[in-house]
DNA sequence: TGTAACCTTGACGTTTACGTAATAGTTAAG
DNA sequence: CTTAACTATTACGTAAACGTCAAGGTTACA
């Protein structure tokens, strides 16, 4: 039956060598998967992966030399960071658009803050990387309180019938 | 112009006479309103309410005389319910149908209830009101789960960031 | 070498949740 | 009685978020 599950063929995964690796190894010969992988790891179908590429919210890594769509492990996360913010803050792809924005200028600025040398710079970097992620916090906790009140609300009427009950059966 | 802001006019209101009225007086007499403020109550449009009605969300407690919707007060609540299960949850207006119409057994079983005189057939339409609530808690609970998840996350980041904020500037 | 199972880019279809007329009846005010 | 401002139903339009072919290239395996 054609290809074998778990192949991780064509791709020599070569991604391009960082400049300044991480403490724990090399970070080159990343894992990379095709499309149908990449949509069977994150629940969601190949069409719905293409879409989300239409709108610019996840590109892959890389095309292999059959053009075919690589991502990464990275863009798995990105992925799932979508449904999650999808599913769980009923937030419109152009919504999520925005919030992925501001943790991508995250992570570019995790990437200068390695290459700066000078103090008083990275100090500035950090705190607009506090910055965005307290914008982000704002946002979930909104919705947090709001839901905390739905709550209550239901509780409330399980609280109020409980009491009946028990004044009915004593 | 026409017909002047805050007139309540053709609304007789002679809603049905409940039997058996509440403790603070008769529940008759209920005020009524039209399409337009309905809408503009509920920060919605009327085509919206419409829709809602299309879809068999709310149906307004009645027509007048010309046919025109007169929604009730609880007419009004139920709409707002709606907004907020919509908004919170991200809920379909499908999935929001099924929760209300939990709501509505819970209403129902209450209006049985008064009626009721049978102590034991009182404690379980009690036990079933419960039970309905508490399943609309567990839908609540468990986006809320999710959603705490999502702010540790944020919050662990920022302190990560903080942290090394620190370290940088003594 | 063939064929099954992948992949590509269109492109049209579908559902949801309304927006936006068009046409016509109703009501309050002048 | 006219007119302005509501209302009704019907119906076509739309944006979002995909589903579903169609036509063709690619890859692994027998």
């Amino acid at each position: 039956m054609g290809k074998s599950m778990g192949m991780t063929e064509n791709n020599q995964a070569q991604a391009e060598i960082q400049t300044g690796a991480g403490t724990e190894g090399f970070d080159t010969l990343e894992e990379l998967f095709q499309i149908e992988e990449a949509a069977r790891r994150t629940g969601l179908t190949s069409r719905t992966l293409r879409y989300y590429e239409e709108r610019g919210l996840v590109v892959p890594a890389r095309r292999g030399d059959s053009n075919y769509r690589l991502y990464s492990e990275a863009d798995i996360e990105r992925i799932e960071r979508i449904k999650q913010l999808k599913d769980l803050l009923a937030f419109s792809l152009d919504e999520i658009g925005e919030l992925l924005e501001v943790e991508e200028q995250r992570v570019s600025l995790k990437q200068a803050f390695k290459l700066e040398t000078d103090d008083a710079v990275k100090s500035q970097q950090l705190r607009q990387a506090i910055l965005l992620n307290h914008r982000e916090l704002t946002l979930i906790d909104d919705k947090l309180q709001r839901l905390e009140k739905l709550k209550q609300d239901a509780l409330a009427r399980i609280d109020r019938h409980q009491h009946r009950l028990t004044q009915l059966e004593g």
